[in-house]
DNA sequence: CGTACTCTTGTGTACGTACACAAAAGTATA
DNA sequence: TATACTTTTGTGTACGTACACAAGAGTACG
């Protein structure tokens, strides 16, 4: 006859030796009679003991903190979202006493980062969710983690080595294959433009990437008959796009149509809405600009990289990682999300 | 001097009476004088108290049930992915002390559905999940459950009425309005020929509202100079595809897109493979057979309705508010994934 | 045979909540 | 003032786990 749920209780009447006894093999504490393991080996092999997590977490009644280090929201807009993401991930784990702290640096300013993740070390956290925008800073900081014994989570940006416990973002190569594939399906052939924004900045990689799967895809046979060019702008801090990227659109009529592999396709949106063009017009992430160019049709797609949900699976994982002993997972990919005007609000929530 | 969390023994404390007393005005259970009452309610208005869940839960240390009420995935495939969120689910929750109960029903079959339903009400679960394809017989559920005091959520199909806690799924109408756009960015023009297979199946509103949603779109200017037409088959229950449906693949050269507002779209991608015709296919939902034609391209794009997920959410939310008296969302609607043979595998397991 | 020691096993308590029950305080009646 | 009764308050215990500590069993040696 057997039982839902076990308990150490259960398994001492079954084993006949007292709860302190079980408690010892089952935490493999030692101090125990070569027999009585066996016997109480053999009653937990024949039952499958899951020990109570909520009793577990109640005696050992520790806070847990996690520290979150991302880029500056105001700075650079894309981060915004994480915000959204920490705080319903904090509400949610605050039930099981697990606190967050947010670390933010200057995702253009290599020191802020150093001087962030040095107040992260500081404070000693029980885990840490990073973007590892840098990548060799990002990398002496995983170490130092490692060397510390705190576990450490990455998101948005792979970071293939260290003492990482876990990824957490999407296949970049992919999302250069699902915008080919989208432009394959509105475009018959042309000329497309590939531009990529501030590739002086960190992220150069993930801009790589995606022209790569791009091209790769609309190289493949028989998915048009693509022209493809690559372009690279500095997007002014503030205000009107450069004058470089002006340029380039007025000097080239003829391109059909144009991938941006970052965030900044409203700089495009902008000239595009400007002159009326019809050109087809692709690029990343549910900005408030961007949106706004979604909805008036000067951008045909946006692919969602939801550094939201990113961030609230990441911290929610460390926590059950901490509190109930889950494993990390190694690489969660999350879904690379399609957007239009009318899908789009599902996305925002 | 704030403290992160207090507990009933601060509290008796900081009001100078035992914890019993405060036990007994936290749950309003009476039998406190007047003047005591007063002072427990000054320290609880001072502070924030937040009960331990897991000391709550333990304490209670009851094993919930909860009722899974679908449509036999081996009749219609649709309902497949339900078991796979059942599971995951299933095993996230079983930690809290949270069972689950599958019910299966044949869709085509109405007392098949009523028979099940008895069934749930029978074993008097704490909870229930229900799919409700039959809208007459659902409700009368609905009201039985309510009249037993069991919550219950409902998913995939909304129900506007009864004694339902909470709702997931899909904006029916703007996934029309989604099918709409993408047909909107592919042709400039042309026929569309929406389908609807099984109209007498209850799914009958499903359709309905997406093709309302559908011609809402693309009746709106700018969008394009289309001709819709729509058209009902019956879906045969094995094998090829009915006569009448080759009948009119036939003769119907002109058309340039169709719409399917089911998961059968897989029906017309045989017979569009069949004749290398070029015309834009969009339907709905995962199912193996559209899938194949999706990565063949005889499919151009496919709505997920994300069954698996509603699946899962239903179950968690249910259990989260039997467990940790959660609050139920009255209304969740899930984002219109669209999915091309480049980001499917994201969507999939 | 007693002492000192190690090895092994069992008991008690805490975590925070919830509730049963006992105890105390207060009120009414004889 | 004693008695019976109600109202109010406090204490004890359980949930299942984890660990400190006590107790018991066994061995070695003077």
């Amino acid at each position: 006859m057997r039982k839902a749920t076990y308990t150490v209780k259960d398994i001492a009447k079954l084993a006949q030796v007292s709860i302190g006894t079980v408690d010892r093999v089952i935490h493999k504490r030692g101090n125990v009679a070569e027999e009585t393991l066996e016997k109480v080996n053999r009653v937990l092999n024949e039952i499958d003991y899951k020990p109570n997590v909520l009793a577990r977490n109640l005696k050992r009644n520790k806070i847990f903190r996690l520290a979150i280090l991302i880029p500056d929201p105001t700075i650079d807009p894309y981060w915004g979202p994480c915000l959204a993401g920490t705080k319903k991930a904090g509400q949610e784990i605050g039930l099981y006493g697990v606190e967050l702290r947010l670390y933010v640096f200057n995702p253009y300013n290599t020191k802020s980062f150093t001087a962030q993740a040095q107040a992260v070390l500081q404070d000693n956290p029980d885990g840490a969710l990073l973007a590892p925008l840098f990548y060799r800073e990002s990398l002496q900081f995983l170490n130092d983690c490692g060397k510390a014994g705190v576990p450490i989570m990455t998101f948005n940006t792979s970071i293939g080595e260290g003492e990482v416990k876990g990824f957490i973002g999407q296949d970049l190569y992919q999302s250069g294959r699902v915008a080919g594939s989208l432009f394959s399906e509105v475009l018959k052939g042309g000329e497309i433009a590939i531009i990529h924004f501030n590739e002086s900045y960190e992220n150069a990689i993930h801009m790589q990437e995606k022209e790569r799967g791009f091209r790769a895809f609309l190289g493949e046979p028989k998915k048009g008959d693509f022209n493809l060019t690559s372009h690279k702008f500095q997007s002014p801090v503030q205000g009107e796009p450069g004058k470089e990227l002006r340029q380039f659109m007025k000097s080239a009529p003829q391109v059909s149509g144009i991938f941006v592999t970052t965030s900044q396709a409203y700089q495009i949106a902008k000239l595009v809405a400007e002159t009326t063009n019809d050109v087809v017009l692709i690029g990343y992430d549910l900005l408030a600009e961007n949106i706004k160019y979604l909805k008036q049709g000067a951008i045909n797609f946006l692919i969602h990289q939801n550094p939201q949900t990113q961030t609230y699976l990441g911290i929610t994982h460390l926590a059950e990682h901490l509190a109930l002993q889950k494993p990390i997972q190694e690489k969660k990919l999350l879904p690379i999300d399609i957007v239009t005007s009318e899908n789009l609000e599902f996305y925002l929530e």
